[in-house]
DNA sequence: ATGGTTGAGCGTCAA
């Protein structure tokens, strides 16, 4: 017995500011869950209505103040995993893992809002650079310690655009945050440990693919400099179960819209 | 080399 499981990612920038916009989400991708990264909202101020309000029941959320922060809305009945470490002992909140229990048996659902890096992609000068790059490390050995990834989907912010035609010129773009072969070999490492693309399962590498479009351009269709800084990514077990996939450009013309599109991927499990 | 824009929340910092 199988069913379909629609699982959507959005880097939101502002929980509150853009919870009228989620509607526009729901209507699109049709998600039976919903991964949010950048919620920007402690827990004692979460709009614990917003969620049930859109048609989702099931929740979990873990913010702090001012940035960052994670939460997933589902449809189906999800149960907290907690099993990950604090990530760099800094008590940020970048990631919520739970545990979804589907029909065919539980999947194990990843949210991760990866450090964006600061600006200058030097370890030694730039505390937030090494932050991300450590970041990456910490996520990769952890995956690589579990001797089992079954049924396992990871999805986020991951600040990094691993390929060539993850960024609208790989040239001039090696030098910068988010593309440097320090961050995309680690990428690459973190993925290795069990996980499959899921986005590049549908659009092949050789094709530009995007998420993210600064706010710093005048046009951002016309320019068109994005990246490919958001992701889903499955256990090597789910590759065959892939049927499709979204990227909601449209996104980026709402009002007030967020930098980053919603991504969806649909699944048969 | 620089600046361009946005959000949180009131200082600037983070992106």
């Amino acid at each position: 017995m199988t069913e379909r499981l629609r699982i959507a990612t959005w880097n939101i920038n502002s929980l509150r500011l853009r919870a009228p916009l989620l509607p526009g989400l729901v209507e699109a991708l049709r998600p039976d869950v919903i991964c949010l990264q950048e919620t920007k909202v402690p827990d004692s101020l979460f709009p614990v209505n917003v969620p049930a309000q859109l048609g989702y029941p099931f929740a979990a959320w873990r913010g702090m103040k001012g940035y960052n922060g994670v939460a997933i809305f589902s449809r189906l009945p999800l149960r907290p995993l907690d099993i990950a470490p604090d990530w760099c002992a800094r008590g940020d909140c970048r990631h919520l893992a739970v545990t979804l229990d589907l029909r065919s048996g539980p999947v194990e659902l990843h949210n991760f809002y990866v450090p964006a890096g600061g600006d200058v992609p030097d370890r030694a000068s730039n505390p937030k650079f090494a932050h991300k790059l450590d970041f990456v490390a910490e996520a990769t050995h952890w995956f690589a310690a579990r001797t089992t990834l079954p049924r396992t989907v990871l999805v986020g912010d991951l600040n990094i655009a691993p390929l060539e035609h993850d960024v609208w010129s790989h040239r001039q773009m090696l030098a910068v945050v988010s593309h440097t072969p320090a961050e995309t070999t680690a990428l690459a490492a973190w993925q290795r440990r069990g996980f499959y693309d899921a986005l590049r399962h549908f659009v092949p590498p050789e094709k530009k693919l995007y998420t993210w479009w600064s706010y710093r351009n005048r046009d951002w269709r016309a320019s068109d400099r994005g990246r490919r800084l958001d992701h889903v990514w499955v256990s090597q077990d789910l590759k065959d179960n892939l049927r499709s996939h979204t990227i909601h450009r449209d996104a980026r013309d709402w009002p007030q819209a967020s930098d980053h599109v919603p991504v969806g991927v649909e699944l048969e499990v």
